[in-house]
DNA sequence: CCCTTTTATAGTCACTACGACTATAAAAGG
DNA sequence: CCTTTTATAGTCGTAGTGACTATAAAAGGG
């Protein structure tokens, strides 16, 4: 803060691109939108635009949120910032600076085209290459990010409609993780944490399809996770 | 990103802000800046400056750094990016968006007045309090973020000098957690964790003062802590 | 209608990690 | 020499957890 007044500043845009997950069909989906114009003119690229002159990024990556997803009221949908990707040539054009936000969504709007009519679509996670920018790396991190976060925080519920079953819960975890979870092992966790799920009083059950009807819980008032529940170690994983 | 040829793009200053800790005699210290002119005139601050157009944020988180502490090598220290702050109000004379980062060094050169000669000193953080700007909100979140990370990465060592005593990196998680450990399970537990702490051979031994020399130590080759060194929970603690 | 399949839930067992201790060793200071 | 100080070793009980077995409650197919 100090230079002001000592070098010359020079602009910068500066952007916020957004992660958007969702879980469809047990897996993780990202929200994508195509690009109309040059560059990567064709390619799929994470949603996100300019932040406007009287807005913070937070409340720029809410309403690209909205714009994008098409959801009308995106007030309660967990958004957070990731980091800020500043390399002087990640856009050929001109010097932008992105800010990064992760957003989780429990239910998947069939999304296509925000306000600007560009495509979009739901990818598989696994599936999604070749992203434009830098994006491919920012999904990275993003993804990165929000499973060091289920670890020790409640987040998981965020993935999860008002009611849900452990199951479901569980699935959230399995699909973030990529790795399988031992059922009783993981309930008998996620019950033994206070205000992680709390149960639905009118014993209300739901029947996805097959097999024993489960109970419903809800999001409990807890934002943290003590002991945290660490993702199974394949010997040695990054930090 | 596709709202690059729709909405005009509005220009932003972008600095970088630093929250450089050390250890001064086991407590914890902030590296803080004295601002001579409007806004916040005569009022301390945390060093920063312009990105310039060449240079990544890190990069000029770098760059700051070095200037700010009067090191001539600052390749090898702790450099981590905290987040992004851009509320629209947070510099009454333009639109400043400043990318925070933290640093940590193991030894404190008595920093004075950086290359614009503005003064400088190092601050025990809890007596720190009314600093310009945004700057205490983002020097607490710096904390906050440096003690969570110390709880699952081996980031400690980088408070310390090449060689160093279990004691002294106790001392390390004392200061930024303000919590007392107990040292022998502190110690079990560090030398339990494959990576974290490597013996130096020569069986050299260091003397600090009084009582038994310590066993010295060098940092390890492991990134991440499995299962990670949690803080004493002081019944509940923020996300 | 029975029997298999599927999913949910309950419980067991051994082992690890850890908090709270006590005990011993090796230095400095008076 | 004895106290103080710091480092290091070890003990004990308990919570947490991975791996596993067992039971309950539904759907579906013959």
């Amino acid at each position: 803060m100090d230079g002001y007044d000592k070098y010359a500043f020079e602009p910068f845009a500066v952007t916020v691109d957004l992660a958007v997950f969702t879980l469809r069909a047990g897996a993780l989906h990202v929200l994508l939108v195509e690009r109309g114009r040059e560059p990567y003119a064709g390619q799929w690229a994470l949603p996100g635009g300019f932040v406007r002159p009287d807005e913070s990024a937070e409340s720029a990556a809410r309403r690209e949120l909205g714009e994008e997803t098409g959801l009308t009221d995106v007030s309660g949908l967990h958004l957070e910032q990731l980091r800020t990707y500043s390399e002087p040539d990640r856009d050929p054009r001109m010097r932008v600076v992105s800010v990064a936000f992760a957003a989780l969504l429990p239910d998947a709007p069939e999304a296509h085209g925000g306000s600007d009519a560009a495509q979009a679509r739901w990818a598989p996670y696994g599936s999604v290459r070749d992203l434009a920018f830098d994006h491919g790396r920012i999904l990275a991190d993003a993804r990165e990010r929000v499973g060091a976060k289920l670890e020790y925080t409640c987040l998981a519920t965020a993935f999860c409609p008002p009611e849900f079953t452990l199951g479901e819960l569980q699935q959230v975890y399995e699909a973030v993780w990529g790795t399988a979870l031992d059922r009783p092992n993981f309930r008998r966790k996620v019950l033994a944490t206070p205000g992680f799920v709390e149960t639905v009083p009118g014993a209300a059950r739901l029947t996805g399809g097959r097999g024993k009807p489960a109970a419903l819980y809800r999001a409990g008032t807890a934002a943290a996770l003590h002991p945290p529940l660490l993702r199974p170690t394949p010997e040695g994983r990054p930090a």
